[in-house]
DNA sequence: CGGTTGTAGGGTCAAGTATT
DNA sequence: AATACTTGACCCTACAACCG
């Protein structure tokens, strides 16, 4: 079905995580890494891998560094990140790194399945309370006047408010009763002011600063 | 399905010109 | 000088076609 590789030093939570995986999506095989090394060593070995899912304490990678070598070593592979941190910009910065998602240490079991088949089924997945509330915005005392999401026409920030509500461009478009390919260029626009590259940074960005798209 | 590019219609505003 | 009208630039919104 799926093949999977668990890259976490800790042998007691990778277990778990192979144990979850096998239970939650039988049929899956799951291959496991103690390192970054071991890590880079298994997905050159395997052509096949569907996903990875990259612990951020690894002893041979410092912070999200671990993230950026496996991208760079196996650039087609999603790699979802699994850490006990959960700070906004943390998160934020995984993404940019092209991580496909970001699971916290403390999702409950079920939630973990969801969120694997989510991100197997090709969307990304993250934790819906850290973006309601998360850490505090890297310049929590600057002004909303100079905030990016000022902005946005008052449009652009209707579509922005269904965005962060995980709605698609076509539910958008049903919501707002206008053309999916309009919802579309409003999201082109949206990113492209916040000076970020996908939707979910948008949704990120718009999240911290929650009044400001209201 | 998400995102980009190109095109078109409509609204706004400043600048220029004509009229009173 | 004051007012009215015209013009052109610019922006927003909407859409189709296309790509990955």
């Amino acid at each position: 079905m799926y093949r999977l590789l668990v890259a976490d030093d800790h042998p007691l939570f990778r277990e778990a995580m192979v144990a979850v995986i096998a239970r939650g999506l039988s049929g899956s095989e799951t291959l496991e890494a103690a390192s970054l090394a071991a890590a880079l060593e298994v997905v050159a070995q395997h052509d096949d891998l569907d996903l990875a899912l990259l612990d951020l304490g690894l002893p041979d990678a410092e912070g999200l560094s671990g993230l950026a070598q496996l991208r760079q070593a196996v650039p087609w592979l999603p790699v979802v990140i699994v850490s006990a941190e959960q700070h906004k910009h943390t998160i934020l910065e995984a993404l940019n790194l092209g991580a496909v998602g970001y699971i916290p240490k403390s999702t409950p079991r079920d939630t973990l399945l969801v969120a694997l088949q989510q991100i197997l089924a090709g969307q990304v997945y993250l934790p819906p309370d850290i973006m309601r509330t998360g850490s505090p915005p890297a310049s929590p005392t600057a002004p909303l006047k100079h905030h990016p999401l000022t902005s946005l026409t008052d449009k652009q920030r209707e579509v922005l408010a269904h965005m962060v509500k995980g709605e698609s461009n076509k539910m958008i478009a049903y919501r707002l009763d206008i053309a999916e390919t309009t919802v579309k260029t409003h999201v082109s626009a949206i990113l492209r002011k916040l000076r970020v590259s996908s939707r979910v940074q948008a949704i990120l960005l718009a999240s911290e600063r929650d009044d400001g798209i209201r």
